[in-house]
DNA sequence: ACATGGCTTTGATGTGAATCAAAGCGTGTA
DNA sequence: TACACGCTTTGATTCACATCAAAGCCATGT
């Protein structure tokens, strides 16, 4: 809402990003199983290995700026990041947040047509767009494989559209609670790493709402504040049945 | 919201759309340049054309349904058709109308995320979505170009979320008038062929304030109505800024 | 220990769009 | 010509969420 324009630019040169040159190949990488390279035999992947640079972001740095042109893809490898558009007046979508995995600036554009920044200290893969396009040309799985990406998107965008045009508040905010990545130890631990200001722009909902149905799920015991940052799961029926529009 | 669950099947049954055998094969067709086929040339587009059956749907027939196995893909050739996504209780989220040249059924799941039926009558060609992804193994320029417009797509569905998030219900209107297709001799009238309890679900809206929207904006000036269905726009310039959210 | 600043929570009030309700308006049909 | 049906428009009222405002709650640094 302030950085929009002047500091644009500075983001998305190479130097914003620190590289890092420690040793970190695709071998250890880890979403080498989940990212779009698993298309990629361990052989051939060393074409995207020479390809890529490896940058990092701390929170709130940006990775690439809406109307930016749009040379580079990246393959988040670890962090969590936030895509987002803006209007005019500073209003503002969050229209994902990105994880370990999430492919970003897929589009044949000139320029990017949203934003995205990082959460969590980020680390991403990068790749000159044409590079990726010849890369692709040669190992047509590795395009099946984005297409395949792409389509799931599509499928998650659509499910994101039903949510801002015909869920309440609290059918938002359940979706949203269980439409973040658990670790399978701690199934009903939630972790909040954005604000409740990301997550009113996620949601098409304000900050204040956002904490106020949290606080309404708190008392009514479907869930449980470890912190303002972790949220346990306490009623997870409910919960769903809340995400899933058969709340009231 | 009535045949919801019960006559569900019989729609996606090749007998519903009926089936069309008049020489209508891919040389003469309206989508020829603008569809998935364009990435094809003419001798290499008889494969597809081999695979395709070509249906019609009249006006509110079902084309496919949420939730039946996903096994064919289509490309409409004419008409229009809506894609909607339904919460148990009813409420209807329109994720998109579809034109000419539009593709539907890209997805690799097992069941179809959302139900697509005709708005004006429909004719489309269908492939069984096997048959299509050999062909496409076949032909990487068809998969190029399947991705490259699913990747536009994808930026369609963020510039929606936006709309569905953070616009005004003008805002919104304003922006949906903007996006239908619109004929270059008569580049300033709108036709609505779907009914304003559509364009609401697309927007997130109720129909009787899609319905007062347009009369605010006749009462000034921005449009006027030719017919219920015909909208023309008097003041291109106010009606842009509204959609681009730089109205009040 | 104590300021500082950023995020979150809670409270009071306002409002844009939803809901409820009833006319208009056209088109097809008896 | 008249009736009916489906869609649209308009009006009155309500309500979910936004807005405005003020504390609380940690962290961090001094």
């Amino acid at each position: 809402m302030k950085t929009q324009l002047g500091s644009s630019n500075i983001h998305t040169l190479p130097e914003a990003g620190r590289k890092e040159r420690d040793g970190s190949g695709c071998e250890a990488c880890p979403v080498r199983e989940t990212s779009m390279c698993a298309a990629l035999s361990d052989t051939r992947l060393e074409v995207l290995d020479a390809a890529a640079s490896r940058l990092s972001f701390e929170p709130d740095e940006t990775i690439l700026f809406e109307s930016d042109p749009a040379d580079f893809a990246f393959n988040l490898t670890e962090g969590v990041a936030r895509v987002s558009k803006m209007l005019p007046d500073g209003r503002r979508q969050i229209t994902g947040f990105l994880h370990p995995g999430d492919f970003l600036g897929l589009s044949y554009q000139d320029c990017y047509a949203y934003s995205a920044e990082a959460v969590t200290p980020v680390k991403v893969c990068r790749f000159r767009k044409a590079e990726l396009n010849r890369i692709m040309r040669d190992h047509p799985d590795l395009e099946h494989r984005l297409l395949s990406m792409a389509s799931n998107e599509l499928a998650l965008a659509h499910d994101r559209m039903l949510l801002l045009g015909r869920k309440s508040a609290a059918e938002k905010v359940a979706s949203f609670l269980l439409s973040l990545p658990r670790k399978e130890e701690r199934i009903d631990e939630i972790d909040l790493p954005m604000t409740r200001g990301d997550i009113a722009d996620y949601l098409g909902l304000t900050l204040e709402t956002v904490s106020r149905t949290l606080s309404g799920f708190v008392r009514q015991q479907i869930v449980r504040n470890a912190t303002p940052r972790i949220i346990v799961v306490l009623d997870m029926a409910r919960l769903s049945a809340l995400a899933a529009g058969e709340g009231r």
